[in-house]
DNA sequence: ATCCGGATCGCCT
DNA sequence: GGCGATCCGGATG
């Protein structure tokens, strides 16, 4: 045995690039919301670390956007909603599970990008053990609440800086407009026709692919 | 593949 | 007191 034989665990892959940066966020939420298609999302938690490429998200768009929580004002749960840009909003709904959110545009705006599915890169094994009745790798991540189980996500995130924290957002490999759809909302019952949501056409990791009817090219 | 109901609880009215 | 930016399992076509 030669004198540094101890074996490095660790593949230090980075593909992901380097953290986005607070001015990324500091945007309008439509334009943050298209652009982070194809980003990494990464937390590292005491088990490991978990990550996936994003392909569905959805823009809100503060007070005058009846489907966001902004329209509650600045309250117990939307405090980090109206917070700086480039942070996390993670909320909990119906009981059950967290959702995660990038705070775009300035301090005080109240809006933010919902990540609805992300593409598992590393920590598949961690994802499988936190989300045991997932059937398929696909259904790990496929959805807003899954997503948040597989990487461990919870209101402890809330208010991190996706810059600099244990939950951050790299630049990925970017997503070409021709490979890019909108569609409305998922879920919401209130401005419900407007073309909020971002995917990643064909993807099988999206959450659900609507009616085609709802559902049409991206052009910026 | 698509639809439907139940679970479950923190937050706001 | 009511309502979710959801998930899951079971029934149905």
């Amino acid at each position: 045995m030669t004198a540094n034989a101890a074996p490095r665990a660790r593949r230090s892959r980075l593909p992901e690039g380097a953290a986005l940066k607070p001015s990324f966020y500091d945007r309008d939420t439509e334009i943050v919301a298209r652009e982070l298609l194809g980003a990494v999302l990464v937390c590292e938690s005491p088990d490991g670390r978990a990550s996936g490429r994003i392909v569905e998200t959805e823009a809100y768009l503060g007070p005058h956007d009846e489907a966001c929580h902004a329209v509650a004002g600045v309250t117990a749960r939307t405090k980090w909603l109206f917070g700086e840009p480039g942070r996390a909003y993670v909320y909990y709904i119906y009981g059950a599970h967290w959702c995660f959110n990038a705070v775009t545009r300035e301090v005080g705006h109240g809006s933010a990008v919902l990540v609805r599915a992300i593409e598992p890169i590393d920590g598949i094994r961690l994802m499988r053990g936190r989300r045991p009745r997932a059937k398929r790798d696909r259904d790990l991540t496929n959805g807003p609440g899954k997503l948040c189980a597989a990487l461990a996500i919870t209101g402890a995130h809330n208010g991190l800086s996706l810059t600099r924290s244990s939950l951050t957002v790299h630049r990925g490999s970017p997503v070409p407009d021709s490979r890019v759809l909108v569609s409305p909302r998922i879920g919401i019952t209130r401005a419900a026709d407007w073309p909020m949501r971002f995917f990643v056409a064909d993807n099988p990791h999206v959450s659900r692919t609507p009616s085609s009817m709802t559902a049409r090219p991206y052009a910026p």
